[in-house]
DNA sequence: GGGTCCGGTTACTTCAAGGGAACCGGGGTC
DNA sequence: GACCCCGGTTCCCTTGAAGTAACCGGACCC
């Protein structure tokens, strides 16, 4: 019934930790590297960089580094990258619609453990 | 600019291996752990065992065990379980629409890749 | 008394993502 | 000569998800 290409697994790395994020502070326009790291404030420069690598190699984002001093390295959305907004959005819609009721069932339950445990 | 609640990271665990499949095993109706172990045939019972517990935590699936012989136990989607069909299908869909694209882009700059390490 | 079925549990191991901290090279500036 | 900026790289470590294999208890069946 599931494969690998069976469209059930997420359009590959938007499940990670970073890339959704990333897809948000690209969605206006270019960004150069610190730029992204101020946002991502909790993002250390080796995990932006896997991250920027992946999305690149995956064709979410391009990578353009102009020849000047001090160097400047400018990332920005393909047409690919813009397009993956569109499920993004709806899905992000659906979340805000339902998080007051995904967390309050969560924290529910997890009371109730908390008092069998007991 | 982003934090926990920001609502861009994925619906709590829909990220993980297994949900998404046991979610669309789910939707036409009640299952029994060792159904849902059939289409899932690489998943381990222990795996299924904590997904399900998750699921069940979160508040998307019920878990109704009946006092008979053999043991008779029934996984279910809940109202909440059953409302995160939808982004899921819209995103399917997306990657149904875009797949041909994504692996087209990836195998792309692989092979570059491959290319520029020699 | 041995086997089957069901729905798991337990212990051990593997693997990749992620994080922290330090370092780098090239050029410009004081 | 020392310091800054930018865009990284390198090394080491922790964490958690996942996988493997073996085992369990109750009841019924032969």
């Amino acid at each position: 019934m599931f494969d690998a290409d069976c469209g059930h697994r997420m359009p590959f790395r938007v499940g990670d930790k970073w890339s959704a994020m990333l897809l948000r502070c690209l969605e206006a326009g270019p960004r150069r590297f610190t730029e992204l790291k101020v946002p991502l404030h909790r993002v250390s420069p080796k995990v932006l960089t896997e991250t920027l690598r992946a999305m690149e190699r995956d064709g979410w984002v391009s990578r353009t580094a102009y020849d000047e001093n001090p160097p400047r390295v400018e990332y920005a959305l393909t047409a690919l990258g813009r397009a993956l907004l569109d499920p993004m959005d709806h899905l992000c819609a659906w979340t805000r619609a339902h998080r007051a009721e995904i967390l309050g069932v969560r924290e529910e339950n997890v009371q109730r453990e908390y008092a069998q445990g007991e």
